[in-house]
DNA sequence: CATGAATGAGAGTTCATTCAT
DNA sequence: GATGAATGAACTCTCATTCAT
């Protein structure tokens, strides 16, 4: 790894902090320049504004959140336990929603419509249904309505974790979505 | 009503367009001026920013949308009958999301450390709550998790509101959010 | 005048001084700042830039400069006199090159493909044609090649003006073009 | 030739047709880097700057360009030969003002308070004076004013050059002012 | 109250220039 | 010598905000 590349790595780390504490629009290159230490000059010769800049955190990112259940469903994992450690990170993403870039996604989007986040929104969806089936066909989840609870799950989990930035709410919440969640598809509790 | 009580109303009409579409960020008092046909002067001697202003338009629709079920519930009209037609009000708003002001508030609040957010979340809440013990009194809804229930509504009609202004989603995902709770509550389909 | 356009008016003078003395690319907003003592944000309020600034420094001198011989053609002055104090008039511009838009001007055209340059050029053409014809018409000039003789007037006069800004040349020097001019048209000395 | 000394060539060659599309004042030492394809410190470990890389340019130009009528004289060639094949090279130079420095040298002279166009000035005077007082000697030339002549030609060769810069000029335009040079000369047609 | 001219702080961007490798 | 990363100064432009009229 190169000096150059050392510092771009630096920097898209770096901003990754600034963009998901303050969204997009809010963090100018000159806040990159503060956390960075770095010179005007300097970050410009390797991002040329924070579009560039969103652009390749966002691929940093969406490399890693690639996982889906594919590799757990080829195992044959119980969908059950799938399910749960699904809901345990649900859970804790809802809890931490300092970290999430959710925001600066949503202002990314509207300003430069790109269309990153019908991608996402299509993985996800994708991800979960890949699991239900599987849980359905294995006997472990009952018969719902796939494209109905998915729908549930997406959103409902959007709307606590967007939320969950602006007002303080408790743990009991987050559990609150993620066993209806469970209850839906295996009839029982935790 | 005299005349600056009318400019008043003027600004805050014309700014709801603007704060709805825009967010509250990108609205700048030149922008206010350009739909109101004022001038920079005559518009600071009525707000003394977008803050200021921000919250005179907030005042005027929660008076509006103070609207929960009490009345309804005191006429003793059917629990059915009420949640239809505030699951066809959801779906509605989910379609037109350029009308909602959620992502101005959103980052209304995030900005200014209001806490109206917390305010209308309580309110949405109570209000759901009281619709489904009524229904359950009445025999008409099943004996579902209050709690559980109220955050699955709120929080999924909120990820789809909010996902819905930046990512084209069909009037069928809408539809299987609301047909979720109805069934949850009902048991039935509509 | 109202005291917007005052302030439009000082701008565009004390930018003209800018302009011949420092061409048009070298002339920075904040140079304007500095010589009208105006603040950037004011200045920016009357003119989006050094483009629409020399604009109308453009429009101004051309609405004067627009002067060609019609009316002592009308008068029906002697075309010899009317020479004379045309040559005069070359004479004094071209000692005082300092005072010269031509290269801001010339540099302008170049970076916006504006065609103020062809219409200043075809003006000045016209203008000295039609006097040289008047003069041939009533016998005080010789019947010289009219097309030949205007171009070597107007670009001995622009080279010689240009080049008077960066080196420096005797009064005789220009002295001599206009001798050049005169004897080719009256076919004496002055 | 090292090979320091062939990227010093390189990179003089390279300048020299950016000056002449782009003047000097326009001319960055990142385009030099651009179209050399060299690193900034490699252009650097060169030339100091866009000054130090145009007098260079200039030197390598100066000394082709010393070129004067000196050898055809010795040869005894027709002077009118002399003038025609210089009047043609003069009407092609005109033709095809964007090989020219001419534009960079002013912005050069004026910036840098450099002398070279006073030599330059200076040489052409010279170069020409003797050529026309070779033609009067040889009975060739009429008996012209030198000095004036001299300036007719000089003059709106430079300015006829430098408009065609910035507005289109016919053929017809450059052929008439040679022309009018010649018959002053000749006293005859082509 | 309303106007709109003016201020000034701050963001974005570009380059000449330096320097460790 | 050559590289290219980094610096910092200078410039363009935008707005929130003030104030004389």
């Amino acid at each position: 790894m190169t000096k150059g590349e050392k510092t771009r790595e630096n920097i898209i780390d770096a901003s990754y902090a600034l963009f998901s504490m303050k969204g997009f629009k809010q963090v100018t290159m000159k806040d990159v320049c503060e956390v960075t230490g770095m010179s005007r000059g300097g970050l410009y010769s390797h991002f040329s504004g924070t579009d560039q800049l969103f652009e390749a955190v966002l691929e940093k990112i969406t490399e890693k959140s690639a996982a889906d259940f594919q590799k757990e469903i080829e195992k044959e994992i119980p969908a059950a336990k799938i399910l749960e450690s699904a809901l345990h990170l649900m859970e804790e993403e809802m809890k931490h929603p300092k970290d999430s870039l959710s925001i600066a996604l949503y202002e990314f989007v509207e300003m430069t419509d790109s269309d990153i986040m019908e991608q996402l929104n299509r993985n996800a969806e994708e991800k979960w249904k890949k699991l239900i089936r599987y849980g359905i066909k294995r006997g472990e989840f009952r018969e719902v309505n796939v494209d109905e609870i998915v729908n549930v799950i997406l959103y409902s989990y959007q709307g606590a974790r967007m939320w969950s930035r602006i007002i303080s709410m408790k743990p009991k919440t987050f559990r609150s979505i993620t066993d209806h969640i469970r209850k839906q598809l295996t009839g029982g509790e935790r």
